[in-house]
RNA sequence: GGCGACAUAGCCAAGUGGUAAGGCAGAGGUCUGCAAAACCUUUAUUCCCCAGUUCAAAUCUGGGUGUCGCCUCCA
């Protein structure tokens, strides 16, 4: 497979350390509220990605972190008159619900900061042993102009920097682009930990290289995030972490465009922004992951009430093929024929496509239209009859390949069948049918769309669709 | 000022040298009691503009225009 390196600006043949074992680390939320769009489209892409590591027979330790020591987590306890610790698990209970709706897998591991506060000290440490960090009154800084690669993923001459660099009144620092490792306590609510320079809590940029060397080791395979994360908060974590290994941090560098509104990016400081818990509210996860994996990841994606609508009657047409697909299974027979096999050969071609697409730096654009490829040929195959194995071959492979996207989540328990109430009307009205009593069998298919339940009149017999649920 | 991305039909969006995928919306049709739903067919002589390279360019080169982003917390 082919990913776009940062580092390099190009696309290279994916290469894992251990092949038994990738290793890949994503940026996480800092959890002081729900996420929105613009945070959720690399927790779905890159899961995206581990589903198809994983689909080609990887191994995949994904590790992705909870940032719960944080200026804004303390600033919204403050607000609300609780507890930092409060703040923070409440909006992590809150990430793994809207995280499942859009089919997001949990990590491997989820470390938080709070729970690797020594070896965060112990890594600061080390640089201020090696003489890339100082202390300055209770703060602790990194030397930039220590680190010579200083630049290297973004692009950046030091010397640019430098003089973009904004320098604050009372600063401590022995240089403007050096950052912050360390921050000494300032008021006594917010939390603290004992340390070599007195009570304080880690800067954000050294929490992600301490967690990625800890939980990965020192060079990792991939470290993600979006695409504002390149600079500083990826320069830094290099910077840091190269100066205290002497290794290279990680081989492959990815970042996902982002989620505009009207063409300018989403993000909390300009208040443009859409939780997913509240776009929840109108349209299912499954329509969102769909909307993000619909362009290329590097790609900026806009966001708007007409894309979702059009994402949701795009996903509706797959959900439609997989339901024709299954109500055909229910009330087909027979084995797979001779001239069915050779469809089913033909048929092999669209997961070459789609494998090749996915192959292509992760082109789930592709891989999608790959998907709708194979249902036009599915539906052509099966229109006019088909037999039991067929049928069932096919949905195989439909659901083979919209669930490395992730596109259906698995249905657990689902309704337990039709209830008695429905299951007569159903009777009633196939009844009024047969007695050509139109008036009263359009009236009772009227009660139960009311009811999110659609009936369709198949030559196989009806069909009773409970919204993305098939029961017939 | 420094660094970078993007520009393809009404809308969204692949394609990075060989003659424009796919989806939505629209139109036509099949099925059907009419429907609904589903399914099928169909929709860009052309890829922001200009010049160049080439037998061949949406794709490469140069110039221009426009949009957006990073350089400060952000996915």
């Amino acid at each position: 497979m082919k990913i776009y390196n940062t580092l390099t600006k190009m696309k290279e043949e994916f290469i894992p350390i251990d092949e038994n074992e990738l290793k890949i680390y994503v940026c996480g939320p800092t959890v002081y509220n729900y996420f929105h769009i613009g945070n959720a489209r690399p927790f779905v892409v890159f899961d995206t990605l581990r589903k198809y590591l994983t689909y080609k027979g990887k191994n995949v330790k994904f590790v992705q972190n909870f940032t719960d020591v944080d200026d804004k987590i303390i600033n919204k306890a403050r607000e609300e008159g609780v507890t930092a610790k409060e703040i923070s698990e409440k909006y992590i209970e809150e990430y793994y619900k809207d995280a499942k709706a859009l089919n997001v897998d949990k990590a491997t591991v989820h470390p938080k900061v709070t729970e690797n506060m020594d070896e965060i000290i112990a890594f600061v440490q080390r640089l201020i042993e090696k003489g890339h960090a100082y202390e300055a009154d209770g703060d602790v800084y990194f030397s930039t102009r220590s680190f010579e690669g200083y630049g290297k993923l973004s692009k950046q001459n030091i010397e640019d920097l430098e003089s973009g660099a904004r320098i604050e009144v009372g600063e401590k620092k022995h240089d403007p682009l050096d950052f912050v490792l360390w921050k000494a306590q300032k008021a006594s609510d917010e939390p603290a930990w004992e340390s070599p320079w007195g009570l304080g809590r880690p800067g954000w940029h050294i929490e992600c290289s301490v967690m990625s060397t800890k939980y990965l080791g020192e060079t990792i395979d991939i470290h993600a995030g979006g695409q504002d994360l390149t600079f500083p908060h990826h320069e830094n974590e290099i910077a840091q972490t190269e100066a205290q290994t002497g290794k290279l941090f990680a081989n492959y560098w990815m970042h996902n465009g982002y989620i505009t509104i009207d063409n300018e990016k989403m993000s909390k400081s300009k208040g443009n922004f859409f939780t997913v818990r509240d776009i929840l509210k109108n349209y299912d996860g499954e329509v969102i992951r769909f909307f993000l994996l619909s362009g290329h990841y590097r790609n900026p994606i806009n966001f708007s009430q007409e894309l979702m609508e059009q994402s949701k009657n795009a996903l509706s047409r797959i959900h439609n093929a997989k339901n024709n697909l299954i109500h055909l299974v229910e009330n087909s027979s027979g084995n797979i024929t001779e001239e069915e096999i050779k469809s089913l050969e033909s048929l092999e071609k669209y997961r070459e496509k789609f494998i090749s697409a996915m192959d292509d730096d992760l082109n789930t654009a592709d891989a999608i239209s790959v998907i709708f490829e194979l249902i036009k040929d599915i539906n052509t195959k099966t229109s006019k009859g088909t037999t039991k194995e067929f049928a069932e071959k096919c949905l195989l492979l439909l659901d083979e390949l919209t669930g490395v996207l992730g596109l259906f989540r698995e249905t657990e328990g689902d309704n337990g069948g039709i209830d008695d109430e429905i299951q007569k009307l159903v009777d009633e009205r196939q009844t009024a049918r047969k007695e050509k009593n139109f008036a009263r069998a359009d009236e009772i298919r009227d009660i139960l769309k009311e009811k999110g339940i659609t009936l369709e009149d198949t030559p196989q017999g009806i069909r009773i669709i409970y919204k993305n649920k098939e029961l017939a």
